[in-house]
DNA sequence: GCATATTTGTCCGTATGTATA
DNA sequence: CTATACATACGGACAAATATG
């Protein structure tokens, strides 16, 4: 009698399910995660399920109000100048250290740059957005660390939760797909500096976007 | 009846608990932490200091081995490296946004300066590496980013357990009091990039400083 | 403002699996 | 290989806080 397949702890895989469904939407930003109903989905106790909280919790992608329960987190704009500000030291961190990177980093933000032109082309906005992530999340890279990929993850999840609040995902991802593209070319060519200041100038540009479209759905 | 008399949870309150011993070093890096016998002297149950344990994983103090229990964390040399790699992007981050941040940020570095000073003079070596930690912290600060304040928190937290493994306190920060004040100094003085540079150099030191250490003390 | 129902917070007992002596 | 110790996870219980009428 095993409810449990796969190796790890209960409470990592209910996180990971749920980080999941977070993500997708499924879960949306504001929805009051229940012990009971939840615990009784998963085929988890009560117990197990309030440890994958805290994981959640910690990685910030639900609040943990007292004696209230656990709420899938709702980003304010003060949220997201605070992230595209870790994004800024985190990415440009990555950036300059590619210099000093070995050949096959590169590989990854080859990928993500083809994925991203691939899923333009069959108008998958949606997978436009996760290959712009995973396009960022290979600029930090660069960097060889560890805790910056995990803190840059963590990251990219959070403002994940801004992307699902926004309404066309068309106009949040398309006019950056050819940025991405343009930084790639810089780093390749040894010209990390110029990279540099080119995503400066994106991030700059993608959060004020974010920000505008926030505002205007707030009125 | 109340067993606690605090509020914001029992599981954070046991958690707080445990990181200032870590970090007072009563429970010294490779320390078995104990569900049962932890449990009966803190006054909680072995659920309450589960969920404890996952917060204090989250944050790197202790890891968690499947089916073994949890111990306080050992830093090995790749550790320091990494954590130093993202110390860098975190304060230099900081120290590039000194010149629009508000005058009032830079109190934090003046007092962890003079705290640094007059821990020094009457001798107290351990009191001086946790001003030198505060005064990093500032430097994080003048970004003025709750995000990039807690990863930089944790960041400190984790590099005190390379700390706590060092022979001398007095070797390890006696060397790098004056750095910090000078680099203080070129900020107050609107030289951020020349700080900028310094903080650079201090951090290679330090980083070098503590390998040699760590390795002649495996031999 | 009050009483009630719901939900969370915490604890305990227990069964099962895993690692170690 | 067996036995012991321990971590993992479940389910039930009760108190406390919150939300609802």
């Amino acid at each position: 009698m095993e409810t449990v397949g796969t190796a790890g702890g209960a409470a990592q895989r209910v996180a990971e399910v749920l980080r999941e469904r977070i993500a997708r939407g499924i879960l949306p930003p504001g929805t009051r995660l229940s012990e009971e109903s939840l615990g009784a989905g998963l085929g988890v106790s009560r117990n197990t399920l309030r440890e994958a909280f805290r994981l959640l919790a910690d990685g910030r992608l639900v609040v943990h109000e007292l004696n209230r329960g656990v709420f899938v987190r709702v980003l304010g704009p003060g949220d997201v100048i605070d992230i595209y500000t870790v994004r800024r030291a985190l990415e440009t961190a990555g950036v300059r250290a590619a210099p000093d990177a070995p050949p096959e980093r590169f590989g990854a933000l080859r990928q993500a740059v083809a994925a991203g032109a691939k899923a333009a082309q069959s108008g998958d906005w949606s997978m436009v957005g996760t290959a712009d992530l995973h396009f960022h999340q290979a600029l930090g890279g660069l960097a060889g660390s560890p805790r910056l990929d995990e803190y840059l993850s963590r990251l990219l999840a959070e403002l994940r939760l801004a992307f699902l609040a926004m309404p066309s995902p068309r106009d949040l991802h398309e006019p950056f797909l050819h940025r991405n593209q343009a930084i790639a070319a810089l780093l390749e060519s040894g010209a990390s500096d110029r990279a540099e200041a080119e995503l400066e100038r994106y991030l700059s540009d993608a959060q004020r976007m974010i920000l505008d479209i926030m505002m205007k759905a707030d009125a």
